[in-house]
DNA sequence: CTTAATGCAAAGGTTTTGCACCCTA
DNA sequence: TAGGGTGCAAAACCTTTGCATTAAG
């Protein structure tokens, strides 16, 4: 995990603690509600606006990074640019074994803004839609 | 425009049309609100629950793509493959002159998904935003 | 005429916030 | 003990929906 923001003093409360671990175990990108499901299932006490607190700042602390599509954002604790996949129908968010472009960035840069970066998501089916579609 | 879907029988009503006339007259990507409120300007008669409706109908017959972000859906009126570029303060959302990128749509297939496309959405400051910061 | 489109208001889903209480350093 | 963190419930946002009415073809 990326060490950052040394100057701020987090506290790293069991719910702190606990949301960031379920986040950084699935290898899908679940949403506040799913992180918070999963907590609970697993006993811990926590609610939901903690989950959408913490996560919020932990986006600030670039410890996470939010992903918006159709629905409920989802999270990602992994902030390294990279490219999601995401099935039209079930939603189900993944990570796609395809390269970071940085040259999209340079030629983007001729359109005036100041460019920090993009973001990129495919759609589609996932292979367990496209089996319950026969 | 593109025409399509002309099995599909659609009532081209005034706000239907006023609505698809907005979309199209605005080279920024605006909200339902935004729509709903230029119509109003305008004089015209239509509420926002029909802005949303028609502009549901119209992507899904093809004449208008949503854009998923922070806060509140854009729509655009044109669906070739294109990028787009939005401003991290204000939210403001133009196309960018920068080619739709086919091959990696044959990248990420590799990943046994059923690849139908990608969204790329470049961040940062728009100029405006970037001068108000000094 | 017939049927779909509209407006209104209410409901639904997602996310944020105010506040009292609690915990940790 | 001081300060932020937490839970709860309410509010804020954004979007959809049910239903009576209107209007397009």
């Amino acid at each position: 995990m990326r060490i950052r923001n040394m100057s701020n003093e987090w506290r790293w409360t069991r719910q702190r603690r606990k949301v960031l671990e379920t986040l950084g175990s699935r290898r899908d990108h679940p949403t506040a509600e799913d992180v918070y499901r999963d907590l609970r299932a697993q006993g811990e006490q926590v609610s939901l606006a903690t989950v959408y607190r913490t996560l919020r700042s932990l986006e600030q602390e670039e410890l996470a990074r939010t992903l918006h599509g159709a629905g409920a954002d989802r999270f990602d604790a992994c902030i390294d640019p990279h490219y999601h996949l995401s099935c039209d129908k079930c939603g189900r968010t993944v990570d796609v074994p395809v390269a970071y472009h940085r040259p999209l960035d340079e030629a983007a840069r001729q359109s005036g803004f100041e460019i920090r970066g993009h973001s990129l998501i495919f759609f589609g089916r996932c292979p367990r839609c496209t089996d319950e579609e026969a």
